[in-house]
DNA sequence: GTCCAGGATCGGA
DNA sequence: TCCGATCATGGA
């Protein structure tokens, strides 16, 4: 994607359908990404901050540099992965697939930082996205760095491992306080190796990353996919159990190949487009009957 | 009041 | 190995 540097600003050359801001920043992978009332997305990602909205032929970013976009921005809205090819090949696999595929084609997997999206998802557990996102937004402010511009940035894990379950009372994480610290603790002490999970087999990670309180299967796999980059990992939650229900009956979640992580945010973003097909007891509508031709 | 949410852990069958 | 209860919290 061409890219260019222009009044302060940077200018990527993008169609939506390639890179989709909303898509990428409200499919539930992140949860400190807001969008303002003039459509300009604010979020914060390893202590900066940035502005980033879409026209139709570009995305805009603000409050940024050339060189902090190039060495940074660039890579976590991975940039140089080409979607547009994996879209196409997962568009081949069936009907089902395709069907969620072009309902997502510009949303792209983020490069976020490990320990953010550890914390993220330990905090998810049995929780619903708007209190995720409150959550972490009140942890933020109580306890990391303030930035030039006002925002916070998500504090360390040597932060966190200095907390009690007391201090952490504010942030009303209930009784996922304990395993947030636990981890902090663990890796601020050295007795868990987080930077050492990125040169690891993936299968070898998930058992490493499931060593820790509060991390089973399915916070693993998010670990994995969002903060690793293994777009082979594949989330499944209580969304994407109806969904597999309805869309792939019968089939496994490791049949979806190098790209499962991906397929698997296509899936999930459909199914919260359209809870209402997967809930059990859906009015008849053309989409379900699409759905049922499926199979 | 009940049910649910990007689940994991624990004890008992 | 599998299954159900339990875990805080707040919105619907």
């Amino acid at each position: 994607m061409n890219a260019v540097y222009e009044n302060g600003k940077i200018l990527l050359s993008a169609d939506a359908s390639i890179f989709n801001l909303a898509q990428t920043l409200e499919c539930g992978q992140c949860f400190r990404w807001e969008c303002a009332e003039d459509g300009a997305w604010h979020g914060v990602s390893s202590g900066k901050a940035l502005r980033v909205r879409q026209t139709e032929q570009q995305i805009i970013f603000e409050g940024t540099t050339e060189e902090e976009f190039q060495t940074f921005w660039s890579d976590y809205f991975d940039l140089n992965t080409d979607y547009e090819r994996i879209h196409k090949k997962l568009c081949e696999r069936n009907a089902a697939l395709r069907l969620a595929a072009v309902s997502a084609s510009g949303l792209r997997i983020l490069r976020q930082e490990p320990w953010e999206t550890l914390c993220s998802f330990i905090l998810s557990q049995n929780n619903n996205i708007p209190r995720i996102k409150k959550i972490i937004e009140t942890l933020c402010s109580c306890f990391g760095e303030k930035l030039p511009g006002g925002e916070y940035s998500f504090p360390s894990a040597e932060v966190i491992a200095e907390l009690s379950e007391e201090d952490l009372s504010p942030i009303k994480c209930g009784f996922r306080s304990k395993y947030l610290l636990d981890a902090a603790k663990k890796i601020a002490e050295g007795k868990f190796d987080l930077h050492a999970i990125e040169m690891m087999p993936t299968e070898e990670a998930r058992k490493m990353l499931t060593m820790l309180r509060g991390v089973g299967p399915k916070v693993a796999e998010c670990v994995l996919l969002y903060g690793f980059h293994r777009l082979e990992a594949f989330p499944v939650d209580v969304w994407m159990t109806r969904a597999m229900t309805g869309l792939f009956p019968g089939e496994s979640p490791d049949s979806f190949g190098e790209y499962a992580g991906i397929a698997q945010q296509y899936i999930y973003y459909y199914s919260r487009l359209h809870p209402e097909l997967f809930s059990g007891d859906a009015p008849e509508t053309s989409t379900s009957k699409e759905i049922g031709a499926l199979s």
